[in-house]
DNA sequence: CTTACGGCCTGGGTGC
DNA sequence: TGCACCCAGGCCGTAA
């Protein structure tokens, strides 16, 4: 599942890979997933690669259109494609030649022979062209990157809310790029229940879930990310971090710190995994009804 | 406004 | 061999 290590691996991969690259030819699939993909093929293609960068679980390539094109444009944002991996997009790059994995439904023909292509079992990924001002329609309203935020700015977000911890994590407004894998394991280390409130957690919680989030996600993002279905690099690699998995997906075994049986219950509608003594469960759910 | 929840999208894996 | 069912992340509508 491409969460922010994931995204971070993708865009590191193609960022080395792109820039310079122009973009000759776009060719689609199925594109259900896709906004406007006409639009997609009419502008990008002749368009130059200047860079790519992850916004939270979002890619952003951005492009230009080259010189003698660019007087008809005028000075105005850079257009980027916007790239949502969803659960199992992929972005890889190829030589022109190379076999086609299945479900793959985007091809962008590069100047050099290669082509960037996303392949998607789900199609539950999004692909869309950003111009001018849809970048912040498209991102404005996400929180802030986990990695950025202060220790202060992490307890404001998380502190003043009623919401378990676990929804708060995994809400994009709050924070951006944390999904089920990062949000249970950064929980575990940091001994906190996920059905606990935010604003019940003590000033040492909060510390140690902010230190135990940037953690886990930089080891994450050392080990090239967690590739438990599809999830691959650029380069079509796997990831290495789920072989550090804690708690993820390990219902019925032993925590690695205490022995006990790890836990599976669905908390913000998602499935969570946790250890029942090392994450102590909150006294009891307060129940709103009318009277 | 905030929170909780159910449904929808899709198709591989699982179990009978 | 077939087939019903589960599940994943994001988003949206609805209700309290």
């Amino acid at each position: 599942m491409p969460e922010l290590p994931e995204v971070e691996t993708v865009a590191r991969g193609l960022q080395a890979q792109l820039p310079g690259r122009r973009i000759v030819e776009v060719r689609f699939g199925k594109t259900d997933f896709v906004v406007n993909p006409a639009a997609i093929e009419e502008h990008l293609r002749g368009q130059r690669i200047g860079g790519v960068r992850r916004f939270g679980k979002f890619l952003l390539v951005e492009c230009e259109a080259v010189a003698e094109e660019k007087a008809t444009k005028g000075a105005e944002e850079k257009d980027a494609l916007l790239v949502h991996l969803g659960m199992t997009g992929q972005l890889t790059i190829a030589a022109a030649g190379a076999p086609v994995a299945p479900h793959t439904h985007a091809f962008f023909a590069l100047d050099d022979g290669r082509e960037m292509r996303y392949t998607d079992v789900r199609r539950f990924g999004r692909m869309e062209l950003l111009r001018n001002g849809g970048r912040e329609r498209a991102l404005g309203a996400l929180g802030l990157d986990p990695l950025e935020a202060s220790e202060r700015e992490f307890s404001e977000r998380i502190g003043g809310r009623h919401a378990r911890v676990k929804a708060l994590l995994l809400d994009q407004h709050v924070l951006r790029g944390v999904g089920n894998i990062y949000a249970d394991e950064s929980l575990w280390r940091a001994k906190i229940h996920p059905m606990r409130t935010g604003n019940s957690l003590g000033r040492e919680e909060m510390r140690r879930l902010y230190g135990a989030l940037q953690a886990t996600l930089r080891e994450a993002i050392r080990l090239r990310g967690s590739s438990v279905s599809d999830y691959v690099d650029a380069e079509g690699a796997r990831g290495e971090f789920q072989l550090r998995h804690r708690v993820y997906q390990r219902e019925g075994k032993k925590c690695f710190r205490c022995g006990a049986t790890i836990h599976r219950a669905i908390v913000a509608g998602r499935s969570s995994h946790f250890c029942p003594r090392c994450q102590r469960a909150p006294r009891r759910r307060r129940i709103r009804s009318k009277n």
